[in-house]
DNA sequence: ACGATGATGAAC
DNA sequence: TTCATCATCGTA
């Protein structure tokens, strides 16, 4: 069943935990996501929308089922969906897929690149995500600092990071 | 353990 | 104009 924008349309740490066990499906094939981070709001010194909107971030001020696409280190593509509530400027980082260990990996294996930032997350441009029955209990389930944002001070305390315990290393 | 990679945007 | 960044792979 494909997820549509009433699933996305929460607040970002409501979506993470939920997104665990869904389904990233490409012409490529299908996928179950196994950890992602979640980037919640302006105040959130971690996220890129902690300046306001700019032409890189602007997918992430707009409503929640777009995907949020760009570049990192000048070399590895980053996938994003946008959540809400409403167009809240936040968004939910997808780091593994099962047997796909890393957001830059990710993308590179399914290549994800820049065309596909800023469009929804439907069947149309072939990436989407689906529900296909997988259970993911809370206690299943660890939350983590998120990666690669030390930089964040408080916020890079935040345990934002959603994993299913069984695929961390 | 560390440098290279090289787009984007903030700080200077 | 310079510097840091939501990562990964070579080389040591």
């Amino acid at each position: 069943m494909l997820l549509t924008p009433s699933f996305f349309d929460r607040p970002v740490l409501d979506v993470c935990p939920d997104l665990l066990g869904k389904f990233l499906v490409t012409k490529q094939g299908a996928w179950m996501i196994t950890e992602v981070e979640a980037y919640d709001w302006v105040d959130d010194l971690a996220s890129h929308a902690r300046h306001g909107k700019t032409d890189r971030n602007a997918p992430m001020f707009w409503e929640p089922w777009r995907r949020y696409v760009y570049l990192v280190y000048g070399m590895y593509w980053m996938l994003n969906i946008v959540t809400g509530p409403g167009e809240h400027p936040s968004a939910i980082l997808l780091r593994w897929v099962e047997s796909l260990a890393g957001p830059g990996k990710l993308t590179k294996h399914l290549e994800i690149s820049k065309k596909y930032n800023g469009q929804l997350a439907d069947k149309k441009t072939w990436l989407w995500i689906e529900d296909r029955g997988v259970i993911v209990k809370k206690n299943q389930i660890a939350c983590l600092p998120r990666i690669g944002i030390d930089y964040a001070g408080e916020w890079a305390k935040k345990e934002w990071r959603f994993l299913i315990k069984k695929y961390s290393i």
